[in-house]
DNA sequence: ACACAAGTGCGAGTCGCTTGCAGTTGGCGG
DNA sequence: CCGCCAACTGCAAGCGACTCGCACTTGTGT
């Protein structure tokens, strides 16, 4: 699973400030907590619970109900891309959605006002408010989709 | 999982159309096939693999190679809305795409040609040729968004 | 420096499939 | 009508991605 890299500005300049956001609501800061944050940090893009858990030679479980929880309290999310793992994130200032294409299990981010006409039409047409931030848009690239079939 | 009925008119009309398909694909009719085959043009929208084994008393595995023999030749599609497990189809005439609200776990079916704007700009502004027949779209219906959050 | 809730690892369980395997059967060639 | 044999079947086990219960540990306000 490749990712192309966030765009910078994410909600937190530093661990600090995600700590700080924890603090101001009640959560800890264990161990286990603040590694996760790091290795969110480090990712160069969404990552899966799974991976963070081996990288940080940590109990799955743990990494789970970390992610849980700071996902809960807004500070990170994560997002469907077609098959396989759920991918975790850091809540950047602005929302980020996905386009992925299965041809080459590759994704690429958009920034949500590129996407505004399509929601509005779907709006208008269907009364749906969709977004991309939860489960990814997924189509062929243009790579891909000449050698379609699916 | 609720999903709006199928609009009428499925690649084949009746048991004996896909029965044909799968000869002149040289594919058997075995009991289990037929069964499968029939609780899908019974069925009033996809259906999981699980739920046509536990209606018909066969074991997930056999109605799992099924769906997906009859997939690869084009007789049936299936269709991820949201979480839960793929839901199966027949091939209808006109392609079949979704949308989901995740909020009162709905899908509606839509003409694909509705979605050609959609398509249309995706494909201008990214290059993806993106369709939700494999994907729902995925957004808060009008009754859902008022009560937002997630 | 203590109390105690929040958080932890471990183990087992669940859901949605997938795979391996030995046995059965649909359908063609004779 | 029969036999052959690949296609197909059920069973059992396995797997990826979580989820839950439980007893133990640890971060933190006082």
């Amino acid at each position: 699973m490749t990712i192309a890299p966030h765009t910078p500005g994410l909600a937190f300049d530093g661990i600090d400030d995600a700590v700080e956001a924890l603090r101001v609501r009640g959560l800890r800061l264990s161990m286990t907590r603040q590694l996760v944050l790091e290795a969110l940090f480090a990712a160069p893009g969404p990552v899966s619970a799974e991976s963070i858990a081996a990288r940080l030679a940590l109990v799955p479980t743990s990494v789970y109900r970390n992610l849980e929880t700071l996902e809960r309290h807004g500070l990170v999310r994560h997002v469907h891309l077609g098959h396989g793992p759920g991918l975790y994130a850091l809540v950047g200032h602005g929302e980020q959605e996905y386009i992925y294409c299965p041809g080459c299990r590759t994704a690429r981010t958009v920034r949500p006002e590129l996407l505004d006409p399509v929601r509005n039409h779907i709006r208008r047409r269907f009364g749906y408010e969709v977004r991309f931030t939860h489960f990814a848009l997924v189509g062929r690239c243009a790579r891909c989709a000449p050698a379609d079939g699916a």
